[in-house]
DNA sequence: CTTGACACAGAACAGGCGTTCGGTTATCAT
DNA sequence: ATGATAACCGAACGCCTGTTCTGTGTCAAG
């Protein structure tokens, strides 16, 4: 038989986690000790036990003691993880006014899975959603064509934060930086290279939102 | 005694609901019948089972008969999902190379978490590596200082993938379209306001990676 | 008033499941 | 050789847990 001098993880505690982790993601739940040892060819529950024990003293794996499937993957080996599931209310762009989820009748077609752990500050309010661009007019906010921004509903910001702003008098909407000034509101594209814009005292601005997040996925180009 | 007549989901399914949500967010696993019971003020552990039953009937549970704990919440309920932890490798600047994990000597002092289900394509794999980006030198590619880019690791690319290059004669890296043309290559910025850069045929192109995807959060700003 | 669906309680049963303990084998330092 | 230690096995014990069955009170329809 093998034997192995009791330092460290050998090959049976890898796949001690590794069937942990698949299990889990695939039941959502963990598995029992006795399910743990048929699927890694050990025949007795105590030998199970022993590699639990072993693992959990390496701070990989922690235990709930006396409780069926009591047991939880540590740090990297953890598949499953707190998530937020935003809704996708819809699409973003330049000439019409962004749906915000003004209460109840909102449906989701879709939504958007963020992890905990990504999210800044603590918007962990569940009231965040989800918008997509459409078209190139957010360019000047560094917001791509298919970019997905995660809002937090507002009516007022504060300075420096980044807004969705429906713009009464221009019949737009952007997404800027917003800065109070002494004659009104300074919108501030996030690319230098663009300039801001101005608002008037006497023009009305239509804040819809914080942005909290923004989100790209690199599928592939037209050529 | 309150009493309600079978349609749709009341009071109780929702304490239910939340409780078992809430449980498996602090215990990494489901609680039992009895756990939910005693939370939820109801006295009976078939009372429990009766009100899961209705849960499964609506579609907002599913369970594993028999099974110790063996429940789960499905859709908008569910607080866990199966996510990818990438390793944060560390920072992405115009000045110097990009360090790409090469096998084994990485130590990801950070980790970012992304939903699986938010991965485009089926870029899966367990390779995938994070940078953060420093400086303002990826504008012409819509990407800010302080985003995050997830990268598979790759030595080339289809025409229309967005890459991480080092330009050897330029001693400079920068993330652009990647196509290949007749008379060597054409790395194009996202944003259509900058020039590509034609890369001849004799000077040499290092591809890094395939950038597969773009976080930006966003904290606050300076004034 | 009767009937029946509904919401709930309580107890008992049976299997699930973690724990424990006595034993066995193999490797290694002394 | 020999004792120590690590890596197992098997069975038994007993709580944990889901299931099931009987029973009660309420409310609305007939």
């Amino acid at each position: 038989m093998m034997v192995r001098k009791s330092k460290g993880i050998g090959e049976r505690h890898q796949k001690i986690l590794g069937f942990i982790a698949s299990y889990q993601r695939e039941h959502k739940h963990p598995p029992s000790i006795r399910e743990i040892g048929e699927h890694c060819d050990i025949s007795s529950t105590s030998v199970v036990n022993y590699y639990l024990d072993q693992l959990e003293k390496e701070g990989l794996l922690e235990r709930d003691r006396k409780i069926s499937r009591g047991m939880r993957l540590i740090g990297d080996n953890n598949p499953l993880g707190d998530m937020l599931r935003v809704p996708l209310m819809g699409v973003i762009q330049a000439g019409e006014p962004i749906l915000v989820p003004s209460e109840s009748p909102f449906t989701p077609e879709d939504s958007v899975e963020i992890a905990m752990s990504m999210m800044p500050s603590r918007e962990k309010g569940k009231d965040l959603f989800a918008l997509q661009v459409q078209g190139d007019s957010m360019i000047d906010a560094m917001i791509n064509d298919g970019d997905i921004v995660i809002l937090k509903p507002a009516q007022d910001a504060r300075n420096g934060e980044m807004v969705a702003v429906w713009l009464t008098e221009r019949n737009e909407t952007t997404l800027k930086y917003y800065y109070k000034e002494k004659d009104g509101y300074r919108l501030q594209p996030a690319n230098p290279a663009f300039k801001p814009i101005m608002i008037k005292k006497n023009e009305t601005i239509d804040i819809k939102g914080k942005v909290v997040m923004v989100i790209r996925k690199m599928e592939r180009m037209a050529a």
